[in-house]
DNA sequence: CGCCTATCGCGAAACGTTTCGCTCTTTTCT
DNA sequence: AGAAAAGAGCGAAACGTTTCGCGATAGGCG
């Protein structure tokens, strides 16, 4: 039915290679160009991509790995990422996970990274939930470039490109902004101690508070298993009665769950106690939370970027060395956190 | 460097065609079985998906096109169908617009359609921002199956699968909670009146009021040109002083931006006016509207299911009819209604 | 004028599958 | 036992490209 190189070649009397040769940007006698850009038009010609793709090994398509899709952080970057690459020629599979548990997702992350390698993508860009990168290791067997974000997984770090934001600085951030207040009990929430970002997390708080000279209490900390919201709610409740005078979430779920827990209980923001979270969502109508903010469409456009110039230094036989590039967030100020 | 059938066949000692009709489920002798899959084993065999769709005439992918990617609706279906078309072995290449502006947006999606046909998808999910169904005509002609969401095509019915909610129906619920509760001037707000989903809510509205024998003021009813949170701004702004007791805003977009203008006027909601929304932000913290709730995760599963359908109809050479299904959206109770 | 070099075009093989039509073997039925 | 039917396997062509290596034509130069 659809027109083939084939028949542009007998149109034209011309043979399959130079036809080919024209499509692809090679030099052809003025005429003949016209003849085929003619032919082209007449036929309404476009190239078949499967027969190309056979041809060259490639698939046109870049795999897009997250471990969920549910909240406005994953959906930006996914919004974001699936602009770019497409902008660049590329197809984006997506591949949002769906399970709740931990251990459950790095198996199903496992097997979507097989299904992608089974669609044979170009590249996979993600957001790794196996943090010790097991999955990754076929893809990076068959030479298919990676692009993690949000977390770097260090044993994997020459062979990988990552762009993740500068989870110490950021958290740094907002603890000052509660210790300048004049906090000193503060409920930090974490995300699950195996996670690097949340590690990384603590580690800027504890920056924070030593750099004041400050211990902070142990008891005031809660590593929650759940980073979503019901692991917010779960921590919250079991330091309200803390005598803490301040909040620090330090992820989307965690904000949104502690929260509902401190609204429950009646208290005010920040009359009773302050607040500062992470991507609270600063959409809504109502009471602005004092924030950090991730610079999410940038993610976005950096991992975009990197993989795009892999694949293209990949088909030009050029070389690329695995980049690491670290952004870094913003606080947000809201009206969330009192002067004590 | 990947193993083919080839290195199977020669392995083995049978021939390309016994090797591909066993891949395929075909019969084939018991030692003969063994055989293929030790060596399927031992070389780490995988079919190579380019020559297997170059040869079948398919891509192995469902494109997914949708106007924008900016709210919990779209998140919500995207995660949804990526999910259950991935189960069902397809790949997902997603398309979300990035124009703000209607004519651009549509100029947009005919550019994805086109972007969608060149990789060759097999079939399309669609929101479609095009109502005359212009950009779909191609693909059609190509006989590639279409599902579109959220909105029918009318012209295309007979041609094309739709999976949408009761709008009217959704509408004059909203409605009735408002008129239930003894209000009679409503502030309004509707999306743009070339918009199918916009106009059939308006339908919804003018339902309910003439049911109980009233006919709306005019004055309090506005259609915005943009359906977005400035949308809903202005739109609200405009009736602030129009003496209207309750506010129905009938996208989400509308609703957050209706509300961020009543609490900057300082009022408070329900005492002094009362609020139903689409699709408002159930998750967050504080108060609850009283909204209409979309099915979004119905939406995906059918929307994914149908086109799974068409596509193993027609790899099987079976016929299909385009099928129409209509989902019922519920009202959730908040604390935003007051009877008067 | 003749040689060297660019430039352009071509034929054919290759990429890794699926499938058509055929042969050969085995089973089933009368 | 013999014929028919069913089951398995095979060779070869096809899907629509790209690319390698070679021949031909034309232009530049001494």
């Amino acid at each position: 039915m659809a027109a083939t190189i084939k028949d542009i070649a007998q149109r034209t009397g011309l043979s399959l290679a130079t036809i080919s040769k024209y499509i692809n940007g090679g030099n052809v006698l003025e005429k003949n160009k016209l003849a085929i850009d003619a032919a082209i038009q007449e036929t309404n010609f476009s190239v078949n991509e499967a027969a190309r793709n056979l041809k060259m090994k490639r698939s046109g398509y870049v795999g897009l790995l997250l471990p969920a899709l549910n909240n406005a952080f994953m959906m930006d970057i996914v919004n974001k990422i699936q602009y770019d690459v497409r902008m660049a020629g590329f197809g984006v599979a997506l591949c949002c996970l769906a399970s709740t548990s931990d251990t459950e997702s790095k198996e199903e992350e496992k097997k979507a990274v097989k299904f992608l390698m089974q669609k044979g993508v170009d590249g996979i860009i993600n957001l790794p939930m196996n943090e010790d990168g097991a999955h990754l290791l076929e893809p990076l067997e068959a030479n298919i470039p990676i692009t993690l974000i949000d977390k770097q997984i260090i044993t994997l770090a020459s062979r990988v490109n990552a762009v993740v934001i500068d989870n110490v600085g950021a958290c740094r951030l907002a603890t000052d902004e509660l210790l300048n207040a004049g906090h000193r009990d503060i409920a930090a929430l974490f995300g699950a101690q195996d996670n690097y970002t949340a590690r990384r997390r603590y580690e800027g708080y504890m920056d924070a508070c030593r750099q004041r000279g400050f211990e902070p209490n142990e008891k005031h900390t809660v590593f929650a298993d759940k980073y979503n919201k019901a692991g917010g709610y779960e921590a919250m409740k079991s330091l309200l009665h803390s005598g803490a005078t301040a909040v620090l979430a330090t992820n989307s779920g965690l904000t949104t769950g502690a929260l509902r827990v401190l609204l429950e209980a009646g208290l005010s923001i920040p009359d009773d106690v302050s607040v500062v979270g992470f991507d609270a969502p600063g959409d809504q109508p109502g009471k602005q939370i004092t924030s950090v903010l991730q610079p999410t469409e940038k993610i976005g456009t950096v991992a975009a970027e990197i993989m795009c110039e892999n694949l293209r230094a990949i088909a030009q036989g050029r070389h690329f060395v695995p980049q690491l590039r670290t952004l870094r967030a913003s606080l947000v100020r809201g009206s969330s956190v009192q002067t004590k």
